[in-house]
DNA sequence: CATGAATGAGCTTTCATTCAT
DNA sequence: AATGAATGAAAGCTCATTCAT
C-alpha cells in the first residue's frame, strides 16, 4: 500500500476523500431509491443509481439496515438535537412537545418508506428499529416528562406508546391522499391533554 | 336426505363434503402460518402444514388475497354485522361506535398478521384491502354519523381516515408488551368527542 | 356380462349408445381445442369443453396421441379412401395424384394444429405419425407408381420424402397470409413432371 | 497495452476476459442442448451443462430467443453476407441463388432444432423470426431479384414464400434418413425456373 | 478497495396424471 | 364408469450474497 501511489501529497487523504465522496453518493442514490421502491429495494438499483458496484455497498453497509440508518442518520439527529431547544424556545413545554412530534412526523411522512421501514418486522431491521428508539425515545421522554410537570398533559402517558402510535399513523401517510396522519396525531395530542385545572 | 350422508347415491355431495372438509383444513393451516409467519409465507408452508400439495391451495384460492381473505371472512363479516346491532343496543351512538371499535381491534390485533397484510401495498393484496373497505367503511360511516348527529362526536372527523388510522395504530399490537393500541385509541376517541354542549 | 343389467332390453346397447355420444362430445370438444389452442393444450381444458371429467378422457384415450388420431380419423379415412376413387375418375394418374394431394394438403391446413403435430416430435406423437404413414402412404406409393408408369412423373421420385415434404410445406398454411403452401406444392409438382416425351 | 494482457492494470479487460469465455461456455453448450433436447429446453439444463448458474444465463440472455438467437447469429450473418458474394462470383444468378439456398439450408439442417424454433409459435421466438426475416429476407429478395432480371426465374415468385417453403421442407431434414430436403428444394428451385426462352 | 459476474436458494405457477368417491 | 380433487414434478424468474479479478 505503499509506494506507487501517485501524488505525494495527501495520499491517505485522498483516499479518505474519494471514499466518502463515495459513501455519499450511495446514501443519496439509496435516498432516492428508497422513495421510489421502497427500502425493500434490490440491493443491484441502489448501486446501480450510485454507479458503484454493489460489493462497495456492501462493504459500506453489511447490513441493509445498516444502510437504512446511515440513509436517515443525519435527519434523525437534527430531529433529536431540535427537542431540547425547542423545549427552551417555545412558551410552554406542550407547545415544545407538539412542534418536535411535527418535525418526528415530517421525518417520517417524507421520507416514503421510513415509516413502512420502522414497522417492518423484519429480521434486518431490528437494528433501524433500535437506533430510532435510543435516540428519540428520550428526546420524548424529556419532553411528556416537561408537559407532565407543567400539568399539560395527564400523568400516565408512556412516551413509548405515544412514539409508537405516531409513528404508526404515519404509515402511508405520503400516498393516500384521503388519509393525513397528522389530523389523527393532533387527536391523538388532544387526547393527552390534561383537562383544564378549573 | 337424513342420515345416509355416507350413500353412494349423492356422488355429488360425497366430493363436496370432502373438498370442504380440506378447504378448512386449508384455512386453518393457513391461519396458523398467517400468525408465524406473516401472510407472505411461502405458499409451499402452508400447503405442507395443512398436508395437502401446492396444487390443492391454487384450486381454492387462485390468488393469495383470495386465501388471507378467506381466512379473515368470517370475523369481518360479524364485525360488520355487528355495527347496527351495537347501534341499536348502546344507549347512544357514541357508545355503539366505541364498543364497536373495540371489536375492529379485536380482529386487527387478535390476528397476528391482518393488520399488516392490510397495509401491504404489495399488488396482490388490493382486493384485500378493497374488501375490508367495502364491507367496513359503511359501518363505521353508519356509526359516525349517528354519532354526530347525535351530538357527541363533531362534525368533519373523516370516517375512512378515522378507520385507516385505527387500523394503522393497531400494527404491532400483539407482539410487543409496551404498546397496547387500544389505549391510543381511546385518546383518539376523546380526540372526536364533541365538548359537552354546556 | 349378463345379469344385472337393469332393463331388460338393449342393455348393452345403451350404455355403449351412451358411451358414444360421450366420445362424439369428446371428439367435437377436442376438434375445436385443437384449433383454437393447438394440440399441446391442457387436457383440462378439453375436458371442460366437453362438458366431461378429465378422468374420462384419459379412460377414452390414454394418451394424448390416441386422441389426436381418433379427431383426425375420420379425415384421414376419407382421404385414403379417394386415392384409388381419384385414380379411376381421373383423366391421368397425375391428374389424380394432383387432386389427391390437394385433399390431403386441405386435411393438414384446414385441420389447424394437424401440421405442427405431425412434425412434432415430442414424445407422444410417434403413434400419430404412424398412423399418418400407415394409411396415407400406401396411397401416395399407388398414385405415383401409376403416374410413373403412365410417363407422367419422373422416375426415382420418393412418396415419403415427396408426402413429408408436403406436411411440412402445410406448417403455417392457415394463419400466415404471405405464405400460401398450394402455390409451393404446385411448384413442387411442376418440379417432379416428367418432361414431354418429344 | 500490447502483450501483458495478465496485468493489474487491465481490471476491466480482465473481467470481460472471463465473462467472454462464460459466454462462449454457454453458447456452446447452448447449441449442443438445443441439438439434444430442442430449443424448448430447461434453462436449468443449458445451464448444468455449462457448468454455470442459471442466474448467469438470465445475465447474458435476458430472454430465450435471446440465447437462440447469440446461438445462430454468426451463421446466418455468414449466410447473408455470401449472398452478395456469389451473385458476384457466380455465371448467372440463378446459379447464385441455388448456391445461396445450399448454404440457408446447410444452416437450418445442420443445426438441429434451427428450424423447429424458427416455425415455432410460442411467444418468446418473434424476435428470432424477425432477425432472420430481416437479416435474410433482403438477401433472398436480391438475388431472386437478379434471376428474374436476368429471365432466369419466373415473375411472381415472392421471396418471402420461398424462404418460408424452404425453411418448412427443412423441419427434420437431420434425423430422418429417408426424408432429405436438399432433394424437394431442387425440385422447388425447378418450379421456378422460367422456361427456356425456345 | 471496488467491481460486477456468478451462484443458487426460494418462490410462483402450471399441468399431466392418479385415484377416492 | 365418470368425476374432478389432489398431487407434485417441472420450469421460470428474481435477488441476496459471495468472490475472482
Amino acid at each position: 500500500m505503499a509506494g506507487v501511489e501517485q501524488s505525494p501529497q495527501t495520499p491517505a487523504r485522498a483516499k479518505r476523500a474519494d471514499a466518502r465522496r463515495n459513501q455519499q453518493k450511495l446514501l443519496d442514490a439509496a435516498a432516492e431509491v428508497f422513495v421510489s421502491s421502497g427500502v425493500d429495494a434490490p440491493i443491484r438499483e441502489i448501486a446501480s443509481r450510485a454507479g458503484v458496484g454493489m460489493g462497495t455497498i456492501y462493504r459500506h453497509f453489511p447490513t441493509r439496515a445498516d444502510l437504512v440508518i446511515a440513509v436517515f442518520r443525519h435527519q434523525v439527529e437534527e430531529c433529536a438535537e431540535a427537542g431540547p431547544r425547542l423545549l427552551a424556545e417555545e412558551d410552554s413545554p406542550f407547545a415544545a412537545l407538539r412542534r418536535w412530534i411535527g418535525l418526528f412526523v415530517d421525518l417520517l411522512v417524507t421520507k416514503h418508506g421510513l415509516a413502512e421501514a420502522l414497522h417492518s418486522e423484519a429480521e434486518g431491521f431490528a437494528s433501524l428499529h433500535a437506533y430510532f428508539l435510543d435516540r428519540l425515545l428520550p428526546v420524548a421522554e424529556q419532553l411528556l416528562g416537561a408537559a407532565v410537570d407543567a400539568g399539560e398533559v395527564r400523568p400516565g402517558t408512556q412516551p413509548y406508546e405515544l412514539m409508537r402510535g405516531i409513528g404508526n399513523l404515519c404509515v402511508g401517510g405520503d400516498t393516500d391522499p384521503r388519509y393525513d396522519p397528522r389530523r389523527l396525531i393532533e387527536l391523538l395530542l388532544r387526547g393527552i391533554q390534561a383537562p383544564p385545572a378549573a
